[in-house]
DNA sequence: TGAAATGTTGGGGCG
DNA sequence: ACGCCCCAACATTTC
């Protein structure tokens, strides 16, 4: 090859505008190669409903680059593999590509690194997070465990730089192997049970665009106020977007932060703090993902391998099917099951339920949140369901136990989240549609009674060293 | 980013 | 007018 080639491996980034990787490649002037490859290997290989949003993703990032002359070339296999095979059918003297966090991915990278780094130039970028986990340290270089003083420390590194633009001008794409067809990847369920996810979430980087706009124009100001309201759409409903990359972190920080001067400059004050600093939740979900790769399939402190989780498969089915007779948890569990999304709110009472009540290992609601989710994030995940159980590194104390119907009464007062999802309760006036011991036919009863699961929660609980 | 149990206070009914 | 009791409202402690 005289001119050679550069090779940009779409991974968790599947956008164009803040791609770091994509930006530099574009800059090199030599043709493209812009390729996707589907892992189907490991434990936490996409679920069902990340399947189905992937499809739709790259169905739109393919339209996106289609306009700009460009090909996204689509594989399937192992990375390394099929990289080392597509660099030497082109003959690309690069190959760029976005950093990613997981833990098979540090091994994954340097092995791309190591055995393709001999034939080209092998570089990866930060486009994923608006601070490197090894950029937040406490004072005696550690990593941080708590989020407050994580929080505190991002806030007195420099300010994330603002996002970079979209390419401008393209190079032209180089010759490449065919690939495969989107529909070869085999992301679609076989029955189209996908149709309330598709009503909820139109896929892609315009879409994404849309809704964070959006909620930055018209709904920001009221996010202290509304964002715990199940009901509402008070939260900004942007996770689907980030967790496979159609937007970017940074994307997000910059449009409040501007937001945020605009509303300065007016006179008012900003609500963007409230908002960005959900942003470092995920930052530090990932800074800890980074520091303790163990955790998406162990407790993060060993002591919490001999706790005494319960195991009862049709138990575990009641809870996935909204079938507990619980109100707010059943309602929970049809929106998710129904939307791939669950209300932030609502996930944490879920997740309590399934750990405190029932005394289920997390692990098994880690593992459906996965399947089912299309903001399926192993970070992010991974914290939140820690953090539930209570063997996380900033978990909730042991004590701390949701009551299902007080959060019912507390965040869904009229009962609206209720009735949306439980047409079976939805004539109960807005008194009796919380209280599990309000029969309705068609509806279980309780599989728990709400006072004895908490003391045997606590009993469980106490059997722990703390 | 909890909830229940327990403690404290103060207003008002009432003898 | 006074003391007593009740209890709601709020605060603190405990799990």
């Amino acid at each position: 090859m005289t001119t050679g080639a550069t090779i940009v491996w779409f991974r968790q980034d599947l956008r164009i505008h803040d791609h770091a990787a994509l930006h530099a490649a574009v800059a090199r002037g030599v043709p493209l190669v812009l390729v996707y490859v589907l892992e189907e290997q490991g434990p936490w290989r996409a679920g069902a409903a990340m399947r189905y949003w992937l499809h739709e993703t790259l169905a739109a990032l393919s339209t996106d680059l289609q306009r700009h002359g460009q090909r996204l070339l689509l594989l399937r296999g192992d990375a390394q593999v099929e990289l080392t095979r597509l660099r030497a059918a082109c003959g690309a003297d690069a190959l760029y590509f976005n950093r990613r966090y997981e833990p098979h991915d540090h091994a994954l990278d340097a092995r791309i690194a190591q055995t393709l780094g001999a034939r080209c130039e092998v570089r990866s970028f930060a486009s994923h997070l608006l601070f490197e986990p090894e950029a937040v340290q406490t004072g005696t270089g550690t990593a941080y465990r708590v989020f407050t003083p994580y929080y505190r420390a991002c806030l007195q590194l420099p300010t994330p730089r603002p996002p970079l633009p979209a390419p401008r001008r393209w190079p032209a794409p180089a010759g490449a192997p065919a690939g495969l067809a989107l529909e070869e990847l085999q992301l679609l369920p076989r029955i189209a049970w996908a149709g309330g996810i598709a009503a909820r979430w139109p896929a892609g980087e315009q879409a994404a665009h849309v809704a964070l706009d959006e909620f930055i124009d018209e709904r920001m100001n009221d996010y202290a106020r509304d964002r715990d309201r199940p009901s509402l759409n008070g939260t900004a409903g942007i996770s689907p977007y980030l967790c496979v990359g159609a937007l970017s972190a940074r994307s997000c920080w910059h449009a409040a932060h501007q937001a945020a001067l605009r509303e300065r400059d007016a006179g008012r004050t900003s609500a963007a703090e409230g908002w960005t600093r959900q942003l470092i939740w995920r930052e530090f979900a990932y800074h800890l993902l980074h520091h303790f790769p163990h955790t998406p399939d162990a407790p993060f402190r060993a002591e919490w391998q001999a706790f005494p989780w319960l195991h009862d498969d049709s138990v575990l089915r009641r809870w996935q099917r909204g079938m507990t007779g619980i109100p707010l948890v059943d309602a929970g569990m049809r929106e998710l099951w129904h939307t791939g999304y669950m209300h932030n709110r609502v996930r944490m009472v879920v997740a309590s339920w399934l750990c405190k009540h029932l005394g289920l290992h997390w692990l098994a609601g880690a593992r459906w949140f996965w399947d089912t989710l299309i903001d399926a994030d192993l970070a992010n995940n991974t914290l939140g369901w820690q953090w539930s159980a209570g063997c996380g590194a900033d978990a909730a104390p042991y004590f701390r136990i949701f009551n299902p119907v007080s959060q019912s009464v507390k965040f869904d007062p009229a009962g609206l989240y209720l009735r949306r999802w439980l047409p079976e309760r939805a004539a109960l006036d807005d008194k009796a549609i919380h209280q599990p011991g309000v029969r309705v036919s068609g509806y279980p009863e309780a599989m728990v009674d709400l006072a004895e699961g908490r003391r045997q929660a606590l009993a469980r609980y106490a059997s722990l060293p703390r």
